[in-house]
DNA sequence: AAGGCGGTCAACCGCCGGGAT
DNA sequence: CATCCCGGCGGTTGACCGCCT
């Protein structure tokens, strides 16, 4: 069922390319373009697989690439994204001109989520550390326990990325535009700072501890929220259409802003809600969303600033 | 001086979406 | 409508390098 090779790779190079591969490459780009890879290696007299000349390309001879170090406000830009559409590197490095989803991702993995960790941040929520367990305390006990758990695994199982669910509510808020977060999620949206100057402590900087409950307690808020989100959204996409057309060649089309099934508002309980979320998720291509927010350029300008300048407070 | 170890990063792999036929 | 093929993506691997013991 498997995909045929897209060459033959009894007769293909692999490994480190040379300066002489290199040069054909980039002769044969700049002459011809970047059109139909798997012709490239043939018409370049490379001994090469065409995926491997398009990586080779578009990471490391591609013009205007930068290749010296990662500013703080790279920096900065990468985590507050990080949070926001999670390890969509793509997305993030559309962001960041000259750089590559592959260089973002290895500064990611080798830098920034060690820095991340190292201040009590967990890199994958971007949530204080301590909060996270007792996040988890707490959804041990509202989440209903499975009748039967075959694989002998526990309620945790249930656990969605937890990014998704900030991510699903503070994207609707902010584009509907009219609508505060709750104080709960505003003090939880933690973008951290790599750079700041004191380790953080999360006991003292979040006097509440986060709660799943934080999410189910305004249900009615959240799906009127929600509602109202989406009718906004409609207008917002058109909106932002204009502005999103840099980004949005790198995402897919689709109907963004489209109505997400019965809204975010599940109302039996924390399974339920979660179960909407992830549905959510899946048909509305959020991604495409938020990509459109991030077209606006005042969206993110703030980046390197608190959640407070980033469009949180309306 | 040599071996071990960890960090970095280029490159590969497999999957997926979408256009072409 | 089904299939094929290509480009793109994220996860992973492995070579290389510098530091430490």
């Amino acid at each position: 069922m498997g995909r045929p090779p897209c060459c033959d790779k009894a007769n293909v190079k692999k490994g480190p390319w040379t300066p002489e591969e290199d040069a054909k490459l980039l002769a044969y780009t700049s002459t011809h373009g970047t059109g139909n890879w798997t012709n490239v290696p043939q018409r370049a007299g490379l001994k090469r697989c065409g995926k491997s000349c398009r990586l080779r390309y578009t990471n490391y001879l591609r013009p205007n690439l930068k290749h010296e170090n990662f500013t703080q406000e790279e920096e900065d830009l990468i985590v507050t994204l990080h949070a926001m559409l999670g390890s969509r590197w793509s997305l993030i490095a559309n962001q960041l001109p000259g750089r590559t989803d592959n260089d973002v991702k290895n500064y990611w993995n080798t830098k920034l989520s060690k820095k991340l960790r190292q201040r009590g941040i967990d890199p994958i929520t971007h949530r204080p550390i301590a909060d996270l367990m007792h996040s988890i305390g707490a959804l041990a006990i509202r989440l209903p326990q499975p009748a039967h758990s075959p694989s002998g695994g526990s309620s945790s199982s249930y656990l969605p990325a937890p990014a998704a669910l900030p991510l699903v509510h503070d994207v609707a808020y902010h584009a509907a535009g009219i609508l505060q977060p709750p104080p709960q999620q505003q003090q939880q949206a933690v973008i951290a700072r790599v750079d700041a100057d004191a380790p953080a402590s999360p006991a003292a900087d979040h006097g509440q501890q986060l709660k799943w409950s934080d999410f189910l307690a305004d249900d009615a808020a959240a799906a009127a929220a929600a509602s109202e989100a989406q009718q906004a959204l409609g207008q917002y996409h058109h909106e932002a259409a204009a502005a999103a057309g840099v980004l949005a060649a790198g995402s897919s089309s689709g109907a963004g802003g489209r109505a997400c099934g019965d809204g975010g508002g599940g109302d039996d309980g924390a399974a339920a809600f979660i179960d909407a979320i992830l549905d959510c998720d899946k048909e509305t291509g959020v991604d495409q969303l938020i990509a459109e927010l991030l077209a606006d350029p005042a969206y993110y300008a703030g980046s390197s600033s608190s959640s407070s300048d980033m469009g949180w407070g309306c």
